[in-house]
DNA sequence: CACGGCAGCTGACAAAAGTCAACGACAGAG
DNA sequence: CTCTGTCGTTGACTTTTGTCAGCTGCCGTG
């Protein structure tokens, strides 16, 4: 492997100050370079994930809310971010907390499964730098237009190259205009195949949409606001992987499921650990029929968020 | 779980000023204390595994003759510590590179299983701090007497503490003075329930022994030098988990084997991760035969070792 | 062979973290 | 009710770490 004598010496100042505990100057003379030099490798470690530094996400996972709506929803996991305290930013704190679950739940030899929406996005983006060995992130649905700079592909390539991972993206729109072509471009053998490979996938990691006018699908175009409207009458409620889903988590049956290339629910209802993150209160529907349709084993949401879920469940259902 | 008003804040502190990158005072502003206790917070949460630093031990990994040896031997992975740099006291290293190789390679939910010596304890010693979730540590052999400091147990027991894990002791003494009794109590559901979950472990950690003198076993008189040399004779070679092994790596036929109380190598051989760390150059025999005998998957030694067993590789088998 | 550009290293300074003696709150004993 | 010991906290000081402008040496180019 790294034969580059540089990377040798990050190694070995990263060994000398974490693991036993050297002052940078005493490594700086054992490694015969400059402290500076030392404070800039050792910089690059972590930033490489030659040494990870991670603090459990327990503190969000602890409270009684948490273990009540895992009771009631029957998850296996939740993670509840507070928003009273003037403590920080739940809008940044959210992201942060996920990646930091969701980077918990994976082991070496994984290969985990990202769909896309700004929620990802921001996860992605404020995920740790870490060194599992053998893990590949596959991209979940197809792709999107150029409005976005946070498309699906990006979502993976980003997330791979933080975990130092391999990325497999998927090289399809989201969105075919006909059915015809659509199913044509399933059947192709590049495609088929990774959409086949991800009911293997042990974990994934995605957020759900919402069907308003300012949803992604309309804002994009893939369907216009008055088709959606449309749609949302015939019991359209929510958007998973690009799938537009009803009220029980159930594939909705209309032209436009039939023209977009995505990992069927039922591949995804096969991965054991599906990691469900909503940042907006206005999710709430699209989150329940998801959690409904059992594409939900593991959910990061806001305190307001869980109170509104475990009242539901313990009046509605 | 952590109601503890202080445990709550040593975790706030943690997420702050790892996850987020705060600095000390602004950690300190937000929880209303002073810098001074965000500090020590700070040391309890590295302390506690709250927060956990790894560094990765690809750095022993990397080099050309680890690659060989693997090949040659058949070995899943090979970690070499170099004695020839001025760098550090390798007996102080290969503990360390040992402990943290060992802790990669632990997933949560894993049995793993700790046998004992002196390399063991070491490696207890130095073990980081981590939080792994649901992990259960057994001890694959029976106890020894007071003369020692590095019992089999409180290697389990250290080990287990050091990864926050569930320690299961093995409550008898390693060697007993007849078969009949050893039988008996090997019967005991207690004994024969933990010697049989041994096979379920996905992980074990051992050092071979020797058969001179000095060895444990001689030492702790649970043979005599004169009974020890009679048994080299007769073709023992070395020691795994209290039980001596002749230069395939099987077990002896003799009383004494059958008088001891320990996981059997069938067990061990079933474990799918072994890990034998070897630290003295004496112990090259013992450690051809427990390779041999198939009772070794990855393994950590000095660079010498390593061309030892390289070159015997080559020419010998 | 001289020259510009570039990458990587260093020294010196500024910022942040570690440490510790002393303080204060609190509980239990007299 | 006061005294005393313990534990956790703090402010002030010291040590360690982060940063950045500038330096050095190397490589490709004219």
């Amino acid at each position: 492997m790294a034969i580059r004598p540089v990377e040798q010496t990050i190694h070995k100042a990263a060994w000398l100050y974490y693991t036993h505990g050297m002052r940078q100057d005493e490594v700086a003379k054992h490694l015969n370079i400059s402290r500076a030099s030392v404070a800039m490798y050792l910089r690059k470690a972590r930033e490489t994930g030659i040494v990870t530094i991670s603090t459990s996400s327990q503190l969000f996972t602890d409270g009684v809310l948490a273990r009540e709506l895992e009771d009631a929803l029957g998850l296996d996991g939740v993670w509840i971010v507070p928003e009273d305290r003037s403590a920080l930013d739940p809008a940044a704190e959210m992201p942060t907390v996920a990646a930091t679950a969701f980077t918990e739940k994976i082991s070496r030899g994984d290969r985990v499964g990202v769909a896309w929406g700004r929620t990802v996005y921001h996860i992605a983006d404020v995920m740790p730098y870490v060194d599992l060995q053998d893990v590949t992130v596959v991209q979940l649905c197809g792709n999107l237009g150029a409005p976005y700079n946070y498309r699906p592909d990006q979502c993976t390539t980003e997330i791979a190259r933080r975990l130092n991972a391999e990325g497999i993206n998927l090289y399809a729109p989201l969105v075919l205009s006909s059915e015809e072509l659509a199913a044509a471009l399933m059947d192709e053998p590049v495609i088929r195949e990774q959409l086949a490979s991800i009911s293997s996938c042990s974990l994934a990691l995605y957020s759900v949409g919402g069907i308003e006018d300012d949803s992604h699908l309309v804002k994009c175009g893939a369907l216009s606001a008055a088709e959606m409207q449309a749609l949302g009458r015939a019991g359209a409620v929510g958007v998973m992987a690009g799938r537009l889903i009803d009220a029980d988590g159930q594939l909705m049956d209309c032209s436009y499921n039939r023209r977009v290339i995505s990992a069927d629910l039922g591949s995804i209802r096969a991965i054991p650990k599906r990691m469900m993150v909503v940042e907006q209160a206005a999710k709430f529907l699209p989150l329940v029929a998801a959690i409904r349709g059992g594409l939900v084993s593991h959910l990061v949401v806001t305190t307001s968020m869980a109170r509104r879920l475990l009242d539901h469940w313990n009046t509605g259902a």
